[in-house]
DNA sequence: CTAGGGTTAG
């Protein structure tokens, strides 16, 4: 078109913005701009919408400050921002978090005399109840309604999912009361987001009972709710229950979806079964689903758990050069992989590349970043990070915090520790049960028995939750101390809870009990923890008297030593990007019922994610 | 708006 000097007019300019926005790649940004300068340089007239994809655009990618410019060079070009600029921005700015930011440019569309609608509350509601500000939330329901703009399922629906996320399930129900109150129904949305948030509390009855009352209502499940289901039962490791859920899925007149195989292939990865999870992988491609940012990022996490770092690292770079968005997790997993391999060194350069590229990163890449730089005792530039997370306008959550003061008693420093918890609760932290045992296990480390167990026993006379690890961090540490008879005490009082014992609380005991040759009381605890289910069949006891794990995956396909030869030459094959020769001879080898090792696949996942086009096409493995 | 990928304690 521009070869042949024709001029675009603004309908196709937008649809081609809107096109770029919609299926988003690397650098949609750039793009966006390249093509809304070349509009420019034509002279086609623009209109507000071509401004607010363009904002679109630069939110995708997170570059906030950019979307906001727009807002004042528009009126260059002859438009002002809508109702639409603003909101679109806000919205971007409200999913990361960025609730300071979120109040400037309010203030800002109030002043150009634009008026909030009910899209522009429901983005504030998402963006408290993100950052876990409930009440603050709800405010803006009594808001809504003061100003004349009635909340929707929508709104509902937000704020449903905030309760739900921060554990209060009860509470959510009791929105739907409300719901009902305003004659507007819960739909899909809602009952997904319920039954979600019991499967992720580990009440799978309620959750299913949900499901059923849901049907009674007549409102029909969709994709999602079986996705996430399967997700429960990936998270459970019952691989072949995910599979029947697939089958009623499709039964049920739904098919697959990119979420429902990225889901599948987490599963099987964290399973240990790699051949599944390429399998997957496979069929997904085949049914016309291209790998996306999240199979790549689950790629890469495989590849980091496998200790192939650097291979991880290739696929990044790779998967980028070929349009792949690599976004904030991508980068955030191989950080996390080098900080497990103890090289904070190469963590820090990632994390360097990651600012360089322009990838942003959210309070989990940080906390990410500070939990390694934590453990490898550099406090100090812990601290640092912390304050450049402030500084760039986020919000440190929970676990930034937990992490920091953990990072403390790590290094010895439990002074430090405290001094920190006292100073962040004065600026309205809140412990958790995590923040409690940290620190709790910090005084243990210190020998500190004593101050620990008096803490310990403020918090039962104040109320607070304990669990089963705060239990097991003060038995392991008094049997250590020789105190075998205070830890049993304890013993029995999580058991009185119902908080135990678990395969902990065996480990901690066990040894001082053999020792002390109180072979029946070892033998009980034993039997309890059987019983509970706490330990999965398979479970062996050692010479030792303690409970471990059966062998894993890893170790028995490590002794594959047959096919190696093969193994060697798929990989060979993937190298010279001779995918189909690599997938021809992976189905031979599977023909013959001969198997190969898990490198070897997670050569091909690579393959899979690298392909162009070239297809890597094989029929049933 | 919900669903899939990366972070905290024994």
């Amino acid at each position: 078109m521009k070869r042949l000097s024709l001029k675009p007019n603004l309908l196709t300019v937008n649809t081609l913005l809107s096109a770029l926005v919609k299926y988003p790649s690397t650098n949609c940004s750039i793009m966006c701009r390249e093509l809304f300068n070349d509009a420019v340089r034509l002279g086609v007239k623009l209109n507000t919408n071509t401004f607010s994809i363009l904002m679109k655009a630069y939110c995708i990618e997170l570059k906030f400050d950019d979307a906001i410019g727009l807002l004042k060079t528009m009126g260059e070009f002859g438009c002002e921002p809508d109702n639409v600029s603003y909101n679109t921005i806000l919205d971007g700015l409200s999913k990361k978090g960025r609730l300071n930011q979120v109040r400037d440019l309010l203030a800002d569309m109030k002043g150009r005399g634009l008026v909030p609608n009910r899209h522009t509350y429901n983005i504030l509601v998402y963006g408290y109840c993100k950052m876990g500000w409930l009440k603050d939330a709800a405010k803006i329901l009594e808001l809504m309604t003061q100003n004349n703009v009635l909340p929707d399922v929508w709104t509902y629906n937000v704020l449903v999912n905030g309760f739900c996320g921060d554990g209060k399930i009860e509470e959510a129900f009791k929105l739907l009361e409300e719901i009902e109150g305003l004659k507007l129904f819960p739909d899909i949305v809602t009952y997904n987001t319920l039954i979600n948030a019991f499967l992720e509390k580990k009440r799978s009855l309620d959750a299913f009972e949900l499901l059923e009352q849901m049907k009674l209502k007549g409102v029909k499940p969709n994709n999602s709710t079986y996705n996430i289901i399967l997700k429960w039962y990936c998270r459970e490791g019952k691989m072949d229950e995910a599979c029947d859920n697939i089958k009623r899925m499709e039964e049920g007149g739904f098919s697959p979806d990119s979420v429902t195989y990225n889901t599948l292939i987490n599963g099987f990865c964290r399973a240990g079964k790699l051949d599944v999870a390429f399998r997957v992988m496979n069929e997904m491609t085949g049914k016309g689903m291209k790998p996306d940012a999240v199979t790549l990022n689950t790629v890469l996490r495989i590849f980091c758990v496998e200790r192939k770092h650097d291979e991880a690292y290739e696929l990044l770079n790779s998967a980028r050069k070929k349009g792949y968005i690599v976004d904030e997790v991508s980068y955030g997993t191989l950080i996390a992989g080098y900080c497990k391999d103890e090289n904070v060194e190469k963590a820090m350069k990632i994390w360097d590349e990651m600012k360089q590229k322009g990838v942003i990163p959210t309070v989990l890449t940080y906390n990410t970043i500070i939990g390694g730089l934590c453990k490898s005792g550099k406090t100090a530039e812990a601290i640092n990070k912390l304050n450049e997370l402030l500084e760039s306008g986020l919000v440190p959550d929970q676990i930034t915090y937990n992490t920091i003061i953990h990072g403390y008693c790590w290094a010895g420093n439990i002074e430090k520790a405290f001094q920190f918890h006292n100073k962040m609760v004065e600026h309205s932290f809140k412990p958790d049960i995590y923040t409690c045992n940290i620190l709790l296990r910090g005084l243990c480390r210190e020998m500190m028995l004593e101050k620990a167990m008096k803490l310990f026993n403020t918090w039962i006379s104040r109320g607070k939750i304990i669990d089963a690890v705060t239990y097991n961090t003060l038995i392991s540490a008094l049997c250590k101390d020789g105190k075998l008879d205070d830890a049993m005490a304890l013993v029995s009082d999580m058991e009185e809870k119902k908080l135990g014992p678990d395969i902990y609380t065996c480990n901690a005991v066990l040894g001082a009990l053999a020792e002390a040759g109180r072979t029946k009381e070892a033998e009980d605890i034993i039997l309890k923890v059987v019983e509970t289910g706490s330990v999965h069949e398979g479970t062996v006891l050692s010479q030792k008297g303690k409970l471990q794990d059966p062998p894993t995956v890893e170790s028995a396909e490590n002794s594959d030593s047959g096919s190696v030869v093969y193994s060697e030459q798929i990989i060979e094959f993937c190298a010279q990007k001779k995918y189909i020769e690599a997938m021809q001879l992976l189905k031979e080898l599977t023909a013959k019922g001969a198997t190969v090792n898990r490198s070897t696949y997670m050569t091909l996942m690579n393959g899979l994610i690298k392909r162009k086009k070239g297809t890597m096409k094989v029929d049933k493995m």
